[in-house]
DNA sequence: ACATATTCCTGGGGGC
DNA sequence: TGCCCCCAGGAATATG
């Protein structure tokens, strides 16, 4: 699933491509997820220009030049690939467009995605809600913010966009393995080195994931349709019943904060 | 101000 | 082989 390193691998590829070109058409396969609504969406974007593909948190942003832009959010399964023009669309296909000399589709098999056109206040408002980006701030910045709550567990923390921007299931459960720290643990509990070995570790997840292209072990693509690396260097998500790659204990998945979580029973305190 | 439950959705896996 | 049931999960929303 889209995570920070993967909407990031997928910003870059598209930045290289789409900057400084102009949305010609776009063709609406199946309503419903995004706003404003049906044709309207798409007359509200076509003939934009685009200044720039940037990212927040999970959101994928168009910025066009007139200030408008399209915020994409894939959820679990979305996709956004480059495709060639004789593209035949598919059955989970929502939208294709036409932009400059490019044609992009955008497909979504559980169709939990949502995109949307936004005003330059209502971008703003919106991204007003996310905590900081964990790349752009100091390990020990990060690290204040896991002092409270103190009764909040940690693995809902690292997974609040309100706390931290960008972080999901499969980086969260990673960051607490290599930080030695088990996802059950509430914030209160954590020690000033915890939280600043789990800073660091968040960080170099992160970092090794977008250097990676991001995990594909679910329906994650990137905008040329490849698989991303990571999913060779998981330590325990979807390694259940697997060997720790330290220890050799099997690794456990338990349900915290609605999430699959998976920890080392040995390794992570 | 926290946790927990529910909702959206489809493909895939387990059970028989 | 083929049902049926259940489950994954981001985040908005409702409830405790």
């Amino acid at each position: 699933m889209p995570e920070l390193p993967e909407v990031e691998t997928i910003r870059r590829q598209l930045n290289a491509k789409l900057k400084n070109q102009t949305i010609k058409s776009v063709r609406i396969l199946k309503t419903g997820r995004e706003t404003p609504h049906g044709q309207a969406f798409a007359k509200a974007v076509t003939g934009k220009k685009i200044k720039m593909i940037d990212r927040r948190a999970k959101l994928l942003i168009w910025r066009f030049t007139d200030g408008s832009s399209v915020t994409i959010h894939l959820k679990l399964t979305g996709r956004v690939i480059l495709v060639d023009k004789k593209y035949q669309p598919g059955k989970h296909d929502r939208m294709v467009f036409e932009i400059g000399p490019y044609h992009l589709v955008w497909s979504d098999m559980r169709q939990f995605g949502t995109i949307n056109f936004l005003s330059s206040e209502a971008l703003k408002k919106k991204l007003s809600e996310y905590g900081p980006e964990p790349l752009e701030i100091k390990s020990e910045q990060l690290a204040a913010l896991f002092k409270s709550p103190k009764t909040r567990n940690v693995k809902s923390a690292l997974l609040n966009q309100e706390v931290l921007a960008g972080v999901g299931n499969i980086y969260a459960d990673e960051a607490l393995f290599r930080s030695k720290i088990r996802p059950t643990r509430k914030l209160g509990s954590l020690t000033a080195d915890d939280r600043l070995k789990l800073a660091k570790a968040v960080q170099e997840v992160l970092k090794q994931a977008i250097e990676l292209k991001g995990t594909s072990s679910q329906d994650y693509l990137d905008a040329y349709g490849q698989e991303g690396k990571f999913e060779k260097v998981l330590r325990v998500y979807q390694r259940k019943g697997l060997p720790c790659k330290v220890c050799g204990t099997p690794i456990v998945r338990t349900v915290v904060a609605q999430r699959g979580t998976h920890y080392c029973p040995n390794c992570q305190k």
